[in-house]
DNA sequence: TTGACTCCCATAATATCCCATGATATCCCA
DNA sequence: TGGGATATCATGGGATATTATGGGAGTCAA
């Protein structure tokens, strides 16, 4: 059934594209990108990441899903620090009528933005980096490729349905 | 379903702003958690933190979660005291023409507030922190991180997978 | 009358909204 | 299948609304 087939396709990002940030931070999102969260009917909220110097965004759903794992926590635990930090850097975007969002000056610093902006779809959600930085981490990981060979994928036919199934 | 997605999504207070405290001790609560107290027709509640030398803000609802919290606790221990002494110094806001609040004295004293004021939003809530000790607790989270790592969460189940939180 | 509080207005900076345009992608029909 | 018509996209600029903040006039109590 449609509900069913839609339910199992998650894939929200998907591909890179360089954009341009002009004078006052406004910076256009892919369109594919702003096609998947009309479908979600979810804001995009851009927080700074964890683990790299760039942008995340994502589904408000999903950073509620952060939200709700705070609670599950001891309110002194170092988890809840590092969460309470994260929401405290997410800021939830609105779209002009160009599709177009203003990037806060706190992402744009944290990030290394000035002018142009790449975004990088990784599924879930996505990667906005400076070109210097996005050049840093593809060379990195290209280099890992060499090094290491391409990583072993293990691809789970049910992981999927049982996602689903456990809400 | 459309119903079910918006359900889900009940994300309150995001992000990150200095406010100024001017010499009424009136200060701007960001008009994005206004917004949000609004749609819930819910009033504003300022109170001490249970954790951290801050106050904490969140709507009636919420107030009345950690209220039902403590109810549970044995009613004569020390726990249930100390809880109840926080509580009771706990404000409801009225915001002027302008969306500014007063912080009563006694918040202001315990916090260590003086003339600036940082709002840190935390999905359900939101923290206001003296602009020093917001950098002590933002220092330790990104510490924390480079340490530990991001923490990881299992989606299905809105719960953080990691060791260092068993009990 | 002095202080403390509430309400209301003023303002500069900034965010938001709206319309325009060139470039590219998509469509459609001969 | 070619190529012109149409839609969509990324981007620019300016008008308008909102935000954070300062300050004053009126009110009440001591």
């Amino acid at each position: 059934m449609l509900k069913f087939t839609k339910d199992l396709i998650r894939i929200m990002f998907l591909s890179t594209s360089h954009n341009k940030i002009d004078l006052k931070c406004r910076v256009s999102i892919p369109a594919s990108y702003r096609i998947n969260l009309e479908k979600e009917i979810s804001p995009l909220i851009l927080f700074k990441s964890l683990q790299f110097k760039c942008i995340e965004g994502t589904t408000a759903n999903r950073m509620q899903q952060y939200i709700d794992a705070i609670d599950q926590l001891n309110a002194l635990s170092d988890e809840a620090a590092v969460l309470r930090m994260m929401m405290a850097d997410a800021f939830e975007m609105k779209f002009d009528s160009g599709g177009r969002v203003i990037i806060p000056e706190i992402l744009m610093d944290f990030s290394g933005l000035t002018d142009k902006a790449v975004f990088m779809g990784i599924g879930e959600s996505f990667y906005i980096w400076s070109p210097s930085e996005y050049k840093v981490q593809y060379n990195y990981s290209q280099q890992i490729l060499k090094e290491k060979g391409p990583p072993k994928l293990i691809l789970s036919k049910n992981k999927l349905l049982n996602d689903v199934n456990d809400e």
